[in-house]
DNA sequence: TTTGATATACGAAAACTATCGTAGATATTT
DNA sequence: AAATATCTACGATAGTTTTCGTATATCAAA
């Protein structure tokens, strides 16, 4: 089984992952704000999710209540594990420099760093 | 112009990267390592990436002899783009505190990473 | 110079993804 | 209860990416 999401199944899941539990019409009013395609569109990918087991749903109610079977987690480490193995010739630090350098990071998010990496010292 | 990569347009970028200039059959042969496709399949895609403008190629001899248009930082830059903003939630800190707790950086890329930081001081 | 290996070109099929329209069920409003 | 709104199901289409077969050219060896 292909567990991993395509581009618009993340678009859906990020929805999840931030709401908890979503219908079909909470996630697509949300996509909507930035995207424009049909509420069927969003309910077929929804359905598609369903059958790879990306999603589960309780369908007691007549609007169906969706949440994520897989973790935001688990994603971000399959994305970054493609990534690092694709165009970082598998070293971690190159990402990390690289997305340090370009992406500006905040005071904040790089003291957020440091203190991550007091960890390693001794 | 689209100059974002598919997935196998990156894999065969990753070859030419690292050996700089390479034939089909170059690619095709790193490629079998890990794939099983045929050699007009590695030839096709190659084909269309310089469609696109991803690649160059030298046809003075018989076996064309491709070089990347596209650097390998420029494509880095893209993917982790894609992927802060998909899994990430647009947080840097995140990506690279997540990358360096899993992939368990060395202590010479925790190093280096220290180092980067520096920069950052004063 | 004929044969065999190796190239490119390229159309077309296959696989995967995204989008939508329509049908029919269920709920809500008047 | 009839009309209206909202939901799911699902087939069909369109778009993109990947794969391959076949034709044809070029080179090297017998």
């Amino acid at each position: 089984m292909n567990l991993k999401p395509t581009e618009s199944e993340l678009e859906i899941l990020q929805v999840i992952w931030k709401k908890g539990q979503c219908s079909v019409r909470d996630v697509h009013e949300e996509l909507a704000k930035n995207k424009d395609a049909g509420y069927t569109t969003t309910l077929k990918l929804m359905q598609i999710m369903h059958e790879k087991g990306l999603v589960e749903r309780n369908t007691d109610a007549k609007s169906h209540l969706y949440k994520a079977l897989i973790s935001r987690e688990q994603a971000q480490q399959g994305a970054l594990d493609k990534i690092i193995s694709t165009v970082f010739k598998g070293s971690t630090s190159d990402l990390v420099i690289q997305a340090l350098g370009q992406h500006r990071a905040s005071k904040d998010e790089i003291d957020a760093i440091k203190d991550y990496l007091k960890q390693f010292d001794k």
